[in-house]
DNA sequence: TATTGTTTGTTTCCCAAGTAAACAGTTTGG
DNA sequence: CCAAACTGTTTACTTGGGAAACAAACAATA
């Protein structure tokens, strides 16, 4: 309990008091996070794409025809969640729902063409949005962030 | 609008096709935030304390007697977000909101000493686990990776 | 064939986190 | 002194997401 610290690591853990929270991998995790998917919504703009939507489309882009099951457990999400951001991808005309002959319980997700330009523009924009916000950072450094988060994301298998 | 790539940095883009969604950061960000959240939770168990609740504990122990105006602009969330999270932890009798003489609108914000006793025990286990969750990265890369999220948190002034 | 178990998409209900707007009480600056 | 600004708070709303139930469809086995 008062045990100071027995981790794998043995980090120093450098008591100053600079605050605990500084430390916490998860507290600066969650504010960046939150800094970036507010640019995130001010690229897509008003009635843009919710970050959800638009990685729901991204996938749905690279890999067409994939089923909403297959997308719900890509994304990491419920496919009670997935039905309301495929209705608004269908909603919008950049996707259709397409029976198929061999299951006819599925329902295969497919890309219309004015679903692919609009994607198109869109993952132009973030991208340009997302480095222009991150521009304080070298290529070097967003690379190093990218790698290590994918770390992190390797974890939850 | 179909020109390649005219951001500051001219980042090669290597547009294979391993998918647009794994180059973002916004999406690397939010996809290994929600796995050490979860961690988070299960580490401070179904009754524990809520991340941001953990998070105004740990700022309140490090400012005591801080505002609550201040402190939800540390936290960077609105003053009337805040009244719950304050609610549940006075709720608990790990702090009391104490009138200020000088400023009658002010109420300060004490940990008791219940609340002190149970922030240690809270940090030491959040602690532990993280690193433990963490132990796939180096200390090297930890440290690389909070720094970084740093800098980005920097933007938001 | 009939039955049992599983999967798919869906609906409905619920919850957590957070913002926006309004408000009364209280400073504070011109 | 009075208007402006600030404090904590309530209420209503939005967003992202999970849990449970369900009918339709499929798979496997007796």
């Amino acid at each position: 309990m008062s045990r100071p610290n027995t981790s794998l690591q043995g980090q120093a853990v450098s008591h100053d008091d600079h605050g605990d929270l500084e430390d916490l991998v998860g507290y600066n995790l969650k504010r960046a996070y939150v800094i970036v998917s507010a640019d995130f919504r001010s690229t897509l703009g008003e009635a843009g794409l919710a970050p959800r939507v638009f990685s729901a489309l991204a996938l749905i882009m690279q890999f067409p025809l994939i089923t909403q099951s297959d997308l719900a457990r890509k994304l990491g999400i419920e496919r009670s969640g997935l039905v309301a951001i495929i209705d608004d991808l269908e909603g919008r005309g950049y996707v259709v729902r397409q029976p198929v002959p061999t299951d006819r319980r599925v329902q295969a997700l497919a890309p219309t063409e004015v679903g692919k330009v609009a994607y198109q523009h869109a993952i132009e924009a973030v991208r340009a949005h997302e480095s222009q916000l991150l521009s304080g950072l070298t290529v070097q450094e967003t690379q190093t962030l990218v790698g290590l988060l994918k770390k992190i994301r390797s974890i939850g298998d």
